[in-house]
DNA sequence: GGAGCCCTTTGATCCACATCAATACTATTC
DNA sequence: GAATAGTATTGATGTGGATCAAAGGGCTCC
């Protein structure tokens, strides 16, 4: 669509206000002038090419980082050279809250694709959520739920066989692609099978091998990175009834 | 000991500013009048015996709990019965983080000893740090903190193997006694050996094998629960020189 | 302080996933 | 549009930890 109205337009565009994923995301149960104070808030925006780095462990922690476009994986490097994928991020999710505890980061997080960041200043953000309970509480709400998320992934790793986990794994990519208006049968995976492996605690082999299976047996059409899921209530049913 | 002292020395005796925890757990970083406020909103304290829940899964969500004395450990529980340990918390730590999300726990909190927590009604506690910078900033490191541990157990369960996990396990728990003024190397576990399985994602016969492997290779003497580390560098080692 | 039960240890066997290996597919890059 | 490197699939074999089993030890609770 052609404009003439100044260029002000285009960055309130991308302002809290104007993002498609405020539900999602730190703007969630916040009314319009409070809204307003966080985009104040949110100065800079940050572009991540594919495979680059957002932040380092290690690195000094002043920001979090809400997820405009794109999709980022963080993971965490041991000394002798084991990693870990500690979680996949998509859009209106938030990034960096690791480095809080010890104001530096704790884990890397790499971008999947070409991504855009919202940069939240930290200071700023606990400054302005001493103001506006509705922030502090959208705030405490997103940190818990990473925590709860984090339990979910304990239990898989810790309690389920690899085609459960894979499963699992599917079921929740779909529940967060729905979440953001995309189908919940069809997908583009945008991380490696070594990736989700890594992430479930598989080998990239066995991942690969799940996959096959699931297609054998109909529930999922699976070409690459392409997924269609054909039988969620199948998939479901990998997770509850324990056949071991 | 008997006392003819009035009953409000008695509680003040309880009180944060008079806690020998205060410097691990929510005041740390307060100046004694913020202190003094944070005394006024914790008000019940509660006893757990052995065995019993602080909250179950699915209870609503209202307060925070610190412990103050005893411990407890966290677990998710499955439809199919399956259960997963998600933590171990000793004194001066906070429980009930994951329920600040939906409003209701989604974990179950379980006394391993006779344990006494100070109940924090959540909306008091926000309302404080709205005006408590200090305490604002404090609650947000231990969130953090939370999820930085979850990413290590992460990559416990996914990367290592069972004597690696127990060795982590076992460090880990040295460091928290030390932490709490207790001996680095001589300790006593108050979990079973099936809920340390369960916590790293073992059985319980393949804990007790690594133990008595320990024991064989003089890392540790082992005496049912009572642990005493002979030799930490090595249990290093074996966490840092991946064999495999 | 004794009975009963839960917890722990240890051994024998099994199996799910890792590892090793080769091939095929896809996407980039020039 | 051919060359190349990264990614994925599939097969054969190995192994760490699970499972099954049995006995011993130490708490807890009357």
């Amino acid at each position: 669509m052609k404009s003439v109205v100044p260029v002000t337009t285009t960055e309130i565009k991308t302002a809290c206000s104007q993002c498609n994923l405020r539900e999602l995301c730190l703007p969630f149960g916040l009314d319009p002038r409070e809204v307003d104070q966080l985009d104040e808030l949110v100065g800079a925006r940050r572009k991540i090419k594919r495979q680059q780095h957002l932040y380092r462990s290690g690195d000094g922690f002043e920001a979090i980082y809400a997820i405009r476009a794109g999709s980022f994986k963080t993971d965490v490097i041991l000394e002798d050279g084991r990693d870990q994928v500690t979680g996949f991020q998509m859009t209106g999710e938030v990034l960096g809250l690791d480095g809080i505890s010890t104001e530096h980061h704790s884990c890397n997080a790499i971008a999947l694709e070409d991504s855009e960041v919202c940069v939240i200043p930290f200071s700023r953000l606990e400054e302005l959520s001493r103001q506006v309970e509705s922030l502090q509480h959208q705030f405490h709400k997103i940190m818990s739920r990473e925590i709860v998320r984090d339990h979910g992934v304990m239990m898989l790793l810790g309690s389920m066989r690899a085609e459960e986990r894979l499963a699992a794994f599917l079921l929740n990519m779909s529940q967060r692609f729905t979440a953001r208006g995309f189908s919940p049968s069809e997908f583009h995976l945008r991380m490696t099978r070594d990736e989700i492996g890594s992430y479930l605690g598989l080998k990239l082999e066995t991942v690969s091998r799940a996959f096959s299976r699931f297609q054998e047996e109909g529930l999922v059409a699976v070409q690459q990175k392409h997924i269609r899921i054909l039988d969620t209530p199948g998939l479901k049913r990998l997770l509850n009834h324990h056949a071991a």
